[in-house]
DNA sequence: CGGGCTATGCTTTTT
DNA sequence: GCATAGCCCG
């Protein structure tokens, strides 16, 4: 190799000094398979903007020998290589070879809220230029291609997208047609047997042939074909459709396959152990001409196989692509945690029997030990964290630097009571997403409506919404007319007088039927949020919500966001329309307005902090039934899922993590009385610290009798060393004055656990309890 | 047709 | 423990 292309490389090289070694090997290698496993927290999206960055700026490079450079060239690659200048322009100008046209690149991520970052972070990397870079989700690349082509596949190119509730009602409907039961059969399982038949991209024809003999599947196989002929009669498809159909799209037509391969010559796909079959069907399809697929993720982190993920994508990435030992490139320096909570992440998941095999290290020091705590019960777990949360206050921490994690949304009720109970600003993050509301469906549906006519479904979720006395038999009756005739219902309706089915009820159908032909010429005239507005009154909507007290307020509320989204889009988009605007909302179900300026706690699942970081962490309910989940029990991949999302919330702290846990906890209703989780078991010994029993745990005080005097004082003095001052020593009656509360009078003393319990009655809010050490009330 | 009552069920979640 | 869906009756 001549020094040319030596100094050539140390150039690139220095050009990418941020990223470490392992990170510049996944940056550099352009052509080809690439399997990037990326441990948590090891810098895998800067990798691949870096990546995207090198492809359009180097091009190929870094691994082209024996260029030809001028004198003048290669001088400015040596001061470049030696640190002499910054011109990074130049540099790309004079050694790029082969560079990749943005738009020949694309990248697939799961969210929105990611591929939104990620095209942001590539523009602000690369300018103008980063804005031809696709950068889209499964879902939505995917429509892009079916809006042009689906006529190759039966569907016109206005098709509509189902949401789960959608498909739900749909698939209600065709199992009462069918006359199934459904106490027999719960809509919920058919769903889900359905929706895994798509991921696997078995037609209603093959699982029918699989179902003979077997009563439930072939069940499942009639609501199947149903199903998919309700949606292919109504133009719609859902979620999964998208992709399955996409495939079928390149499976039958090799010139559409054949166009998108030469487009998008570069995949790269995020999170790619999340991926289903069709998902890699899609990408092995696209990738298939030039063979350049480059996928990031990580075979530990893996929590989705519940729908549909399958691990073995990640697993069996070498084969099926033809990786040689060169392709895969492990990251494994971790930017986020400490060592003792990486030592602890990385021997709990070295349980698992199916995985690549990763350790993550970092070179920024041991940090605290990993706090394990036990409480009494789910109160107890929560007011211990609320109480740690306020200390870490005290000293200087932020709200925002703290989050708690638990397995199911039910957990959080204990916790943000007890948030409320301590004035700790808070917020819950998951549980109803705004597009899933009934009142932005119902407007949605209105607006739906109103683009369309025809759209029977829509117009069936809101007809009688608020009540206009036209129940199930008249919709009944005026979609078979319209279906009879070939005219849309709306039409239907208005000349409902005509028709002797419908004569009775013609006074509400006219009028709902003019309602919405005023609303549609309105639709033609205004903007898109006055539109709104005019829907909300005009509809009856907005006057039904005002009759609901604070519950209607809240609604009103959540439809003032959608108008300020409408508003949003119409600044937005190149060419704003109603259409467009459904469109864009069909495949946004989440709202990313998550403001990151607030200083909360964050309360979230495990699944929902995939992806972010805290600097403490507490991981509430570690116990056996209940994380581990008591579904996973009898599978032992089931429990190694559990233990991935195990290794997912450990690696989400960055500096303080607390595993908690209750003796005894209230699901739904009934007490049970759990052990401590058998994760707890799994971590190191030497890198945590056992807070168990505390003597804190009795809610009320009194030390317990079950623990040693000798382990009472232990625990007394370890307490007493870990604050900073010496404890104050407070008797009832005396006045003190506290940082949130305002001045109050001391009412009770009760000695806990190294700390005292004070009970004070406040002026302004009344008797609180309050731990003398964690928030010092001064005597005044 | 619509309001009210009872029975049921309930990880995790993105599109 | 609670929400919601379905059912029954006015």
């Amino acid at each position: 190799m001549k020094d040319i292309d030596i100094l050539k490389k140390q150039a690139l090289e220095r050009f990418f000094s941020r990223m470490n070694p392992m990170q510049q090997k996944a940056v550099f290698r352009v052509n080809g398979p690439l399997l990037i496993l990326a441990g948590a927290g090891s810098g895998k999206t800067t990798v691949l903007i870096n990546r995207i960055a090198n492809m359009i700026h180097f091009g190929d490079a870094y691994n082209t020998t024996g260029q030809i450079f001028t004198e003048e060239e290669s001088a400015f690659i040596q001061d470049y290589a030696e640190g002499r200048t910054d011109d990074g322009k130049r540099l790309a100008a004079i050694i790029g070879t082969r560079q990749v046209r943005p738009w020949n690149i694309l990248a697939i991520t799961f969210t929105n809220k990611a591929a939104g970052e990620l095209k942001e972070r590539i523009e602000k990397i690369l300018g103008e230029e980063g804005r031809g870079v696709v950068a889209a989700t499964f879902h939505s690349a995917c429509v892009r291609i079916l809006r042009r082509e689906c006529a190759n596949i039966g569907f016109t190119s206005s098709f509509a997208i189902y949401d789960t509730d959608d498909s739900k009602r749909v698939i209600k409907a065709a199992m009462r047609s069918l006359d199934i039961d459904e106490k027999m059969f719960p809509v919920k399982t058919i769903m889900s047997e359905i929706s895994h038949a798509k991921d696997s991209m078995i037609t209603p024809e093959e699982f029918s042939k699989d179902a003979v003999g077997d009563y439930f599947k072939s069940s499942v196989a009639k609501v199947y074909k149903k199903y998919q002929k309700e949606l292919l009669a109504n133009n719609a498809m859902d979620f999964d459709d998208i992709i399955c159909h996409t495939v079928t799209l390149f499976e039958n037509c090799p010139d559409v396959l054949d166009h998108y391969q030469n487009l998008y010559k570069y995949i790269m796909v995020d999170e790619y152990q999340d991926t289903n079959r069709v998902q890699f069907r899609l990408v092995s399809l696209l990738s298939q001409k030039f063979g350049n697929i480059c996928v990031v993720g990580d075979d530990d982190q893996s929590i989705y196989r519940f729908r549909g993920a399958t691990i073995e994508n990640i697993l069996n990435f070498e084969e099926e692509f033809g990786c040689t030992a060169d392709d895969v490139i492990k990251l494994e320096q971790n930017y986020r945690s400490t060592q003792n909570i990486l030592t602890c992440a990385n021997k709990l998941i070295s349980n698992n029997v199916g995985r690549k095999g990763k350790n993550l290290w970092t070179d920024c020091g041991d940090g605290e030990k990993v706090i394990v705590h036990k409480s009494m019960n789910e109160r107890d777990e929560a007011s211990y964290i609320a109480r740690t949360i306020t200390e870490n206050n005290d000293n200087g921490r932020r709200w925002g630097d703290h989050a708690v994690l638990y397995r199911m949304n039910a957990q959080s009720n204990a916790l943000e009571q007890a948030m409320i109970k301590a004035s700790i600003p808070y917020k819950i993050f998951g549980g109803l997403k705004f597009y899933e509301r009934k009142e932005i469906k119902d407007i949605l549906a209105y607006l739906g409506v109103i683009a369309n006519h025809a759209d029977t479904f829509r117009l069936q979720r809101i007809i009688n919404e608020p009540k206009r006395g036209m129940g199930d038999a008249t919709v009944r009756t005026v979609l078979q007319v319209s279906s009879d005739l070939g005219e849309d219902p709306i039409y239907v309706m208005e000349h409902s007088t005509e028709y002797v089915p419908l004569a009775k009820k013609s006074k509400a159908l006219t009028e709902f039927a003019f309602m919405i032909d005023d609303l549609t010429e309105l639709s033609e005239a205004v903007t898109l949020p006055d539109l709104l507005d005019a829907v909300v009154e005009k509809t009856g909507y907005g006057a039904l919500m005002k009759q609901q007290g604070v519950e209607g307020e809240m609604r009103l509320e959540n439809i003032a966001e959608l108008k300020s989204t409408m508003a949003k889009y119409e600044e937005d988009a190149e060419d704003p329309s109603l259409d467009g605007f459904l469109e864009e909302v069909a495949l946004y179900t989440d709202i990313d307005t998550l403001d990151e300026t607030g200083d909360y706690v964050a309360l979230m699942t495990m699944h929902a902090a995939k992806g972010l970081e805290f600097p403490v962490v507490f991981v509430a309910g570690m116990e056996d039934n209940v994380f581990p989940s008591s579904r996973s029990r009898d599978s032992e991949s089931e429990l190694e899922e559990e233990r991935r999302l195990a290794y997912v919330a450990i690696t989400r702290a960055k500096e303080q993590l607390h595993l908690v846990y209750a003796g005894e906890r209230m699901i739904y209703g009934s007490t049970q009385y759990n052990r401590e989780s058998q994760f707890i078991k799994e971590l190191p010994a030497e890198n945590i610290d056992k807070q168990v029993p505390k003597l804190d745990t009795k809610p009320m005080g009194r030390p317990s009798d079950n623990i040693s005097l000798g382990r009472q004082m232990a625990m007394y003095n370890s307490a007493k060393a870990k604050s900073s001052e010496p404890a104050e020593t407070y008797s009832v009656g005396e006045r003190v004055m506290h940082k949130k509360f305002g001045e109050g009078t001391i009412v009770g003393v009760t000695p806990m656990a190294g700390d005292t319990m004070l009970e004070i009655a406040f002026e302004k809010v009344g008797t609180k309890k309050i731990f003398a050490n964690f928030a010092r009330p001064k005597k005044i």
